[in-house]
DNA sequence: ACGTGTAAGGT
DNA sequence: ACCTTACA
């Protein structure tokens, strides 16, 4: 079946092209009946052979080996209609891709009974789910229930098998074997005595977990691939379906040496200064693209795994039809298209853009270093430097700059996967380890797909029946607090009002990862909260009617609980062990990275009304209990004398506490809350304001945290950012009270100085400007228009081009607009008082706090100004 | 295609 | 009153 016929009658969003062929006649690809250790990247159905076609990574030679599974594993679907009965309904059994019935046994968790179903087998997976008039259609249609028919084969085919992509096999005999690490027998008893107040199913989940974390990873040979196409209009991306004009450089950087790039000969362009391009890059010119791209599908071909920057939207894409235009067949391009994305025969593709845009990547494994998701932006951030900056559009370009140009991102792009010894590529295979995703996947899906697959995986590796959406939400889609944000779904967490002012020594306490705990020792999961049994009734989560079942753990609250106890009780404290040598240090640290993605967004899923296991009970009940437990906390404090000046969602900031009061207060947690109690971090001081997560702390070693200011805030003009800064260094020096008075004094010629500058005009325009980011297309704004808004249209007017992400910078300006970008914009059209206005608050939230008006500071100011 | 709560600046 | 962004 080709792409396009299928793409006509696709209905079914999840599903994709699963067919195609293997080891072309120009790719050929090695299946061997031996190997030595070789890690599982990734599985895909082969439609040419009917079977699960594996990819593995032999690191010993640095290849991709393939391996069919010859044993005949099958796609299929469950129904609750008897096996005979099956077969009755028409068009089942004269179905051409259907293969047998058989009758198994499942357990169903929501309802908590053994379930007698029927296993509708299939020859191939689009006969049972996404193609129209499918066997599961068919018997939908007739009445009958239907599970586990969305779920694409290969994952189906990991599930059943038991398989962990990432993880090391031999083939022995032409048979798929694990390989095991050696695990210190009395290492594992140590690390089982911190699971000692466990049930002994906890503590044979641990051992079946520990080897994920504890296998090492290959680093895995590599070649990032940059194309880029000449393009009659300057600044315009040529259209990848269209591909209409030649690619004119390619650049492919490896981790083994490879430093290459090519280039297609043109007339009226000029060679350039070779000194231009990096020492060592090897140059390759072309006058024919169609050898050009031959020359690059044969690096692609060699390399296990190709990395591009937005190579599935781009690149690739481009690539795939430049190729057919230039008479390529299909078996000459190792490059496959699916729905919306670029895959590879010979092996596997990562498109850094779609995992670096991945939001929980983002923000926990790299803590919102990086804000937009571009290519510069990523690589500025991550390995401080970025693309090379160009003075003409790309056509235009002399050959060897364009060739340093195109060199320099294949550059970065590899750069993204190698800094910090391969991190990059270890968070990968450790998250592939987790989701029982393949690499393939992974890269591509967002953490709702990988706690999906994960949770999956679990179900059938127990024998549960993977429930359906609906059944969940008819059984329990019910919540009972309000939110408090208009539109929201359910009541979410407690902010505290701070006690306004300069407080001394606060020490700030909070509950290791919340809501993960909460998940864990109140054993919320789909099937415990609103469980089917009286008994459980009464198992009030407090503030809600909801129950919670006192018969039967719940996965979540396992699964959940593992992970964030692997991090809590083991990985962070490994990371931290200064017995261990620095490497193996860093591993762990990874290690425990990778674990907080996981539990991070273990609880928020819940509450997503697109994933799969979506239960609102359970988000709300996570929530509701949260509340519960600061709020015990805090009647303990203050039962115990101690003075509580602000908190949020997890943490209490305590003024000067003695030390006993603190400990005190945390052994009542834990024996009373169950939930870990900890000294997060100890302030010198803290100012407050009345706003709520807004304030300034300055910790012991001097160091400043700003949370919330305006400030710090991505969208706040330099100008401010620079002054706001060098009010915190004046305030980092502050060691008691009576330095206050001094610093006063230096706050005071700061903000004279910031206001006398911008009268005078000394900021430069770049200085002044507001930078937001767009969220949507320009067109999109139709319910108002804001600032940054009212700026791109401008841009757009003058031909410059806007997208959906970009930053847009602007500055106030005088007349009816009030913005102008600071492209278009002259210094001396800016608007003094809205400036004046804008200084003002992003002062006084500090100033608040210090008993300081800002109007008292600007007037002294003012008058300075006579002089 | 994780969640809700808060602040601020705008239309 | 509502929209939008950025942050906790």
């Amino acid at each position: 079946m080709s792409l396009r016929d299928y793409e006509l009658y696709e209905e079914d969003e999840e599903e994709e092209v699963e067919e195609h062929e293997y080891g072309t006649a120009e790719f050929r690809i090695e299946t061997p009946r031996e190997t030595g250790v070789c890690y599982l990247l990734s599985v895909t159905y082969s439609g040419a052979s009917g079977k699960a076609l594996l990819k593995l990574y032999d690191p010993s030679r640095g290849i991709m080996v393939f391996w069919y599974d010859n044993t005949g594993h099958k796609p299929y679907c469950l129904t609750n209609l008897p096996p005979s009965n099956v077969l009755k309904v028409p068009g089942v059994a004269s179905h051409r891709g259907f293969d047998h019935v058989e009758e198994i046994e499942k357990y169903d968790l929501l309802h908590d009974r053994k379930v007698r179903l029927t296993k509708v087998v299939a020859k191939d997976p689009l006969s049972v789910g996404g193609a129209p008039n499918s066997l599961r259609d068919i018997l939908r249609k007739h009445g009958a229930k239907v599970w586990e028919a969305k779920i694409r084969y290969h994952n189906c085919y990991i599930y059943d098998r038991q398989l962990i992509p990432g993880m090391p096999y031999r083939i022995v005999e032409g048979r798929l074997v694990p390989v095991k690490v050696h695990m210190d027998e009395k290492e594992v008893e140590d690390v089982l005595r911190l699971w000692k107040d466990d049930s002994p199913e906890e503590r044979e989940m641990l051992r079946e977990w520990l080897p994920l974390f504890q296998t090492p990873v290959p680093v895995i040979r590599r070649v990032a691939i940059d194309i880029e196409v000449y393009s009659p209009i300057p600044d315009r991306v040529p259209n990848p379906k269209d591909a209409k004009y030649p690619v004119i450089c390619v650049a492919m950087v490896s981790n083994d040496g490879l430093r290459r790039v090519l280039v297609l000969r043109r007339k009226n362009v000029s060679l350039g200064d070779q000194s231009e391009l990096p020492q060592g890059v090897e140059v390759k010119f072309y006058d024919d693209e169609r050898a050009m791209l031959l020359e690059l599908f044969k690096v692609i071909s060699e390399y296990p795994v190709v990395l591009t920057f937005n190579g599935d939207n781009f690149d690739f894409n481009y690539l795939w039809h430049r190729a057919l235009q230039l008479g390529f067949s299909r078996e000459q391009i190792p490059i496959y298209l699916t729905r919306d994305s670029a895959l590879l025969h010979t092996g596997v593709h990562i498109d850094l853009y779609r995992f670096f845009g991945n939001k929980s990547i983002q923000v926990y494994a790299f803590g919102g270093k990086y804000k937009e998701t571009t290519l510069d932006a990523i690589a500025e951030a991550l390995l401080g430097e970025g693309k090379m900056v160009l003075d003409r559009p790309i056509p235009e370009l002399p050959i060897y700059r364009l060739a340093a140009y195109c060199y320099r991102d294949a550059e970065l792009t590899l750069g993204l996967t190698m800094f910090e010894n391969d991190l990059v590529m270890k968070l990968i295979i450790l998250f592939m380890r987790i989701s029982k995703l393949s690499m393939e996947d992974l890269v591509r899906q967002g953490i709702s797909g990988w706690i999906k697959n994960l949770f999956y995986y679990e179900h059938r590796k127990r024998n549960y029946l993977i429930p359906e959406p609906d059944d969940i939400l008819s059984l329990k889609g019910v919540t009972v607090t309000k939110a408090i944000i208009k539109g929201k779904k359910y009541m979410g967490a407690l902010v505290m009002k701070p006690k306004a002012g300069v407080h001394f020594n606060v020490v700030v306490v909070d509950f290791a990862s919340l809501y993960p705990s909460v998940i864990k020792q109140w054993n919320l999961s789909y099937e415990t909260v609103r469980c089917p049994h009286e008994e459980c009734r009464s198992n009030l989560v407090p503030e809600t009617s909801h129950w919670v079942c006192r018969k039967r753990r719940g996965l979540t609250a396992l699964i959940v609980g593992l992970l964030r106890d692997l991090r809590v009780r083991l990985y962070k404290k490994l990371a931290k062990s200064s017995s261990l040598p620095e490497e193996e240090r860093e591993w762990y640290d990874v290690v425990q990275r990778a674990l907080k993605v996981f539990i991070n967004a273990s609880y928020g899923v819940f509450g997503a009304s697109t994933f799969p296991l979506y239960c609102p009970p359970v988000a709300e009940s996570t929530t509701a209990i949260g509340r519960y437990a600061i709020k015990r906390t805090l009647e303990k404090a203050q039962e115990l004398g101690l003075e509580v000046i602000y908190g949020d969602t997890d943490s209490l900031f305590i003024k000067n506490p003695p030390s006993e009061k603190v400990s005190n207060l945390i052994k009542w947690a834990e024996k009373e809350l169950k939930i870990d109690l900890d000294v997060d971090k100890v302030y010198r001081y803290v100012t407050l304001s009345e706003r709520k997560k807004n304030y300034l702390g300055v910790l012991e070693s001097g160091s400043v945290e700003i949370k919330g200011l305006l400030g710090k805030k991505r969208n706040t003009p330099e100008f401010l950012k620079q002054a706001f800064a060098n009010l915190i260094k004046i305030l980092a020096e502050v060691r008691c009270e009576r330095d206050f008075e001094e610093a006063k004094d230096k706050i005071r010629v700061i903000v004279h100085d910031c206001y006398m500058r911008l009268k005078n005009r000394r900021y430069s325009l770049e200085d002044l400007a507001f930078k937001m980011m767009l969220s949507k297309p320009l067109d999109q704004y139709i319910k108002s228009t804001p600032q940054h808004v009212k700026a791109a249209q401008q841009l757009v007017k003058v031909g410059y081009p806007v997208e959906a992400g970009d930053i847009i910078a602007f500055v106030k300006v005088k007349g009816s607009t009030g913005v102008k970008p600071v492209q278009l914009a002259r210094i001396d059209e800016i608007d003094e008082e809205k400036y004046l206005a804008h200084i003002e608050s992003t002062f006084e939230q500090v100033l608040d706090a210090l008993g300081m008006s800002f109007n008292e500071v600007i007037s002294g100011a003012k008058l300075l100004d006579f002089k």
